[in-house]
DNA sequence: GAACCGGTTGGAAACGTTTCCAGCGGATTG
DNA sequence: CAATCCGCTGGAAACGTTTCCAACCGGTTC
């Protein structure tokens, strides 16, 4: 443990040559059959390993990338950062995880510490979008891309996802299985994810011709099963009143699917018998769920492949031009919306 | 983008005074208030920000530690990355996620690569725990703490529960039911934690005193859903030949109970009437699934917490003697054992 | 035989930072 | 007034690596 670890210049002492011939033989270039064998045999030796601060000062590169997120505990960003990872690790990277969630900082902030170098890039999923963000973005010393809203108009490179169109395969999907009033259960209306996808309902309800009298809205105060289930039970009692009963929740989020569905045996209500319900993400907790949740899967791990790709891109050559992914919604109908026998 | 980053030296031109006195100035020791006072504009105008590369170099310290783990997408692992992080950050280190999961490569490795140097300590989650991979630890250039079994004669620091108590908190909670045949669910036998609770289970059976025909264990091939759902599929249909069924599955895994949950469903068993079932890590997923899942916790984040915290003390003293902490399991009731009417 | 050339080698600089050391000035003390 | 000391400053070294540049050597070509 209080091994002191070899350095060049031992081996290249050891060996008996120059550093900078030390430095060509193990890197491969230039450098005689013999003076390779020999430097290596010191290096063995001395169980030499190339120290990755003094490389990263002399190349320029730290062969890190910043993954930056709100709460890592979400199971949507864990399957990003798996994603992220899985391409980014062969190349040789290294992934470093911030969030902006314990201590308190924002997303502006992460990005302005870019400027301390100590990574080559940052993949960035913001869960509000301002402009302050935007220009710390564009003045980052390194690229950044972003997990989110698409950001053509500002020349930054992302990686989106149409979450608002996905929010109308699921009201179209529960409307083709027989439902007629539905609720909204969404997240807070002031996050980017939270603001589209309330678009995409109201959108969505009105092309499908939906009066406002058959659609109930409800915002959760985060994006969590406790909040939905607490906003759930609000959508449920207001319904309470009315003469017909939802039948059918639409969730911005699986989280808040889950919430809902407990929210519905709470009430009595069978799912999906008596009301029908959607989620958003696709996560493992839907998959496995009783009933398994149908839910609107916006490629998790594919966006955090994709992500990862532009930033080997911009890695690259960082002076190539933003690029733009888009990533499209796939509802997958599981038990929660299956028929049964709506009242 | 491209806009490149001001160095100290020329933030020492710009102020016009020596490179060591900014140094000095900006790290707020041994400076005169004008210097101080002259040194922080000129670094406001050219918006300095220390180099994270060069300080590293010059003071042999990262400011990073490196999490690593066979699969960073496991909920128990995200859990304790979260732990780690919350108490790490605020002591300024970054997290470096390493995963011995989608390339080939194995603990062992993973600890020989810190002799790169490019963090200031490991915390491990190996899956196996071999001679090889001890002695990797003990030579390691810096600190690493092992989350997993307890390694006090090995001179290697770690955090570890008893998740072998754990099973047997599990058996007596069915058995104090009124359950009279346990099932055991468990992943592989080759690995730390499905040794560790095939050991706890056989104890616990033992002293409660059990009969050899009132027991089944299964294998399943690994610590997942699917492989739980296969595996407890084979439970079920083992025990349908007897005069008596099952009426409680012990799972190694909350991901496991979730499958014998599902397997249990096919079989058109009720749960918890039918049958008990519990899990272990007390995961998000089993505390909001439906039924909600009797669970040992094993205090994954208070497990990473307690990992952060003794790499603290290491860092700050990489000689100190060798600390073992031990977090004790506690099972969780809930839906999933309820009192019903147990056939 | 002289000029040239390709293949190797070593010296030295550079990346950006912190800190040791010496020196300088002014102030305090005898 | 001289000696001492303290606070502050600048020069320079060091951390470990890669790579530019000059030099050397053997062999080939004119």
């Amino acid at each position: 443990m209080t091994s002191t670890r070899a350095t060049l210049m031992q081996v290249a002492e050891r060996a008996g040559v120059s550093l900078a011939s030390t430095s060509r033989a193990l890197h491969g270039t230039g450098a005689s059959k013999a003076m390779v064998e020999r430097v290596r045999a010191a290096a063995a030796e001395l169980g030499y390993s190339a120290d990755a601060i003094g490389r990263s000062l002399r190349m320029k590169k730290t062969s890190q990338i910043a993954f930056a997120v709100a709460d890592i505990g979400n199971p949507v960003y864990v399957e990003m950062m798996r994603g992220i990872h899985e391409v980014l690790a062969p190349h040789g990277y290294r992934v470093v995880v911030m969030t902006t969630g314990d201590t308190a900082t924002s997303a502006t902030e992460l990005v302005r510490s870019l400027n301390s170098g100590f990574v080559d890039g940052m993949i960035l999923i913001p869960l509000r979008t301002d402009d302050r963000l935007i220009t710390e973005i564009r003045r980052a010393p390194v690229p950044v891309v972003v997990i989110g809203r698409a950001l053509s108009e500002h020349g930054v490179s992302s990686v989106s996802t149409d979450s608002a169109a996905g929010i109308g395969q699921a009201v179209r999907h529960v409307r083709s299985r027989g439902r007629r009033r539905i609720g909204f259960l969404n997240g807070p209306l002031d996050t980017t994810p939270g603001a589209a996808r309330q678009r995409g309902f109201d959108a969505a309800v009105r092309a499908d011709g939906f009066t406002a009298d058959r659609v109930e809205t409800e915002v959760a105060d985060d994006f969590t099963v406790a909040a939905g289930l607490a906003a759930a039970r609000r959508l449920f009692s207001r319904g309470a009143g009315r003469a017909e009963r939802l039948d059918a929740v639409v969730a911005a989020n699986d989280l808040l699917a889950i919430g809902a569905i407990r929210a519905a045996r709470e009430a009595g209500l069978s799912v999906p018998d008596d009301v029908a319900v959607t989620g958003m993400d696709d996560t493992e907790l839907g998959r496995v769920f009783l009933p398994s949740l149908t839910s609107v899967s916006l490629g998790s791990a594919e966006r955090g492949h994709a992500a990862a790709g532009l930033m080997l891109g911009l890695t690259d050559d960082p002076d190539q031009p933003a690029r733009q992914v888009a990533v499209g919604p796939e509802l997958i109908a599981r038990e929660s919306t299956a028929d049964g026998s709506p009242r």
